[in-house]
DNA sequence: TTGTAGGCGTTATCAT
DNA sequence: ATGATAACGCCTACAA
């Protein structure tokens, strides 16, 4: 492969000239810079990777941390990690993925090695053990820890996601609502999301004077019909339906539709989910949604001031992002 | 961070001492590997992995190109991430992200600046332009191109799969049978996957004297109720389905009990999906199956194997592997 | 504006 | 069985 002094001998410089005209970091004449450029397109030069962490100390490479396991809904996964790829190319960063089978070693080793300069976790729990192992390595996070102090996070406002769907309802005239939650386990092991938006939803609610009921529910087909038969049980008034769980929804329009309800005439349903599931049902979705490349361009955001700073000496500030959520009307609520 | 340098000096011997004993090219007495472990341990001791990387001209990475698009099913897209990247680490390599808005340049890039010995290729079509910009770099494509000579491929036997349902149908003495594929955009460009099906299939139900039709499907509502209506006008004594678009499948049971049709008793529904798909409708899916696991960790084999062969200096051998399918019998197909 | 030279931490080739 | 030493390719003071 082509190296930098096949560069500076084609273009009839020295190999720093061409370091620094490729970094920037030194002035260097108009005439000069285009020979570099024409001697680097043609020998098609790209540094070497491994001599420019040596000698740079910085491997221009963030690693982002997935979770194995499957229980969240995994497109958002996918589509955090190519926004977070896409986004780290804009900086000129390349991607790592580790999983967490490795464990919060996973973590030291990269630390160790420096073959990453930051990481971003995914799907961080409130006491999330990869977050000890950080140590000084520069990190942002997607999710919300119970102590973000001296970290950067990233996530959805599911507190307002949750009040999002209060108003909505309210608004058409429900005034008996049900919430459709995520398995019980969720619940039990204290899932940020989970009660961040059961909280936002059941604040909002007694504001408006709503009656409701919190249902958690695997998602199942059986497990929905259980959630929904109890709800219509305990309270048969029920006109509105808020889902936080993928599995859920489908189960559920079905279940309305067996029952004699029709949606959004009789039942109006608001589903906590992406744009495209929501699309994809029929009828269309009432849904309230944040945006999962969003999530991913701004833990890159985060990770990548983060790694300047320290780099400057300063002290890296921690930063808390908390995306609006938004809600889109579609074809599965009305007014009452 | 701790240097090998270090490590040296704590365990009393010379760097190139510890450098053998970790990386086992040269004996070591048990004595020396012992302080030297002990020593490791104790300062955490990781070996730089640019410095690792300059000195033994490789990288320990490999690279996996992932598709920005998604009208794949994604979490197939996420399950081979996460097995190659389990996969890999069982070689002690790490696993660097692209995707495909780099596109062919995106391979040269890894290929010129040394950061990957190798590189899977994920969602291969059939005419790749990326294949071409592979150059002298190891690959192992995920997907069968056209030519796919002198490269190593994986995929699922997605011919032997179509086969499959043909021959459970016929077994349970269904003699008119539909197909319901992928959109009708998926066929014309001539998707790889989404043909050989579909030859499988066809061939397979002649040889059974089956009568059948296909019918491309947009994977809605609508589109479905497309299909299945088309399916039954031209062919109402149907009573076998084949699905093949991951999401026809809700649409279709949904319309084939609104149509009066019990499954598995007035009709019988295969479809070629994940497990977890097919296990989570009501009723349970027949369904045909390949392990997405086993797809990321063959490729891994692949391109290690072939890496080593070039590392000796030997010409990687190419090798096709494709995945036999399994048929999982549930409750949506039955004897007519 | 440009060139020279030392060093980054490993691996691998010599020796011993 | 172990040690010294020369690359590996790049970055960045320091000189000019």
């Amino acid at each position: 492969m082509a190296t930098i002094a096949d560069v500076a001998r084609a273009a009839g410089v020295s190999p720093s000239t061409v370091s620094y005209a490729l970094s920037g970091k030194r002035p260097v004449s108009d005439e000069t810079r285009r020979r570099i450029e024409r001697s680097v397109a043609e020998l098609g030069y790209h540094p070497n990777a491994g001599a420019r962490a040596l000698a740079g100390k910085r491997a221009h490479i963030i690693a982002l941390a997935v979770p194995l396991r499957t229980d969240v809904y995994v497109p958002i996964m996918m589509e955090i990690a190519t926004s977070v790829t896409v986004a780290a190319r804009k900086h000129s960063y390349d991607v790592l993925l580790i999983t967490n089978d490795e464990g919060p070693d996973g973590i030291r080793r990269l630390t160790a090695s420096g073959l990453a300069d930051g990481v971003i976790l995914m799907d961080v729990e409130l006491d999330d053990k990869r977050i000890p192992a950080l140590g000084k390595m520069q990190a942002a996070l997607i999710g919300l820890p119970e102590a973000p102090g001296g970290l950067s996070c990233v996530d959805h406002d599911f507190a307002a996601a949750g009040a999002l769907c209060a108003d909505h309802l309210a608004d058409l005239g429900h005034r008996d609502v049900a919430f459709i939650g995520y398995a019980p386990g969720i619940y039990r092991r204290h899932a940020g999301y989970a009660e961040r938006t059961l909280v936002g939803f059941r604040a909002r609610a007694q504001e408006h004077g709503l009656r409701f009921l919190h249902r958690p529910c695997e998602g199942t087909y059986e497990g929905t019909a259980g959630a929904l038969g109890r709800i219509l049980a305990d309270r048969p008034e029920t006109t509105g339906f808020v889902v936080q769980n993928e599995g859920a929804i489908g189960p559920l329009l079905n279940l309305l539709r067996t029952s004699g309800r029709t949606v959004p005439e009789d039942a109006s349903v608001i589903a906590l989910c992406p744009e495209r599931l929501a699309e994809q049902y029929t009828p269309a979705l009432t849904a309230v949604t944040g945006s999962a490349k969003e999530l991913g361009r701004i833990a890159v955001e985060q990770v990548m001031s983060r790694i300047s700073a320290s780099m400057c000496g300063e002290q890296p500030a921690d930063d808390l992002v908390l995306l609006p959520p938004t809600l889109t009307i579609r074809e599965s609520t009305g007014p009452i």
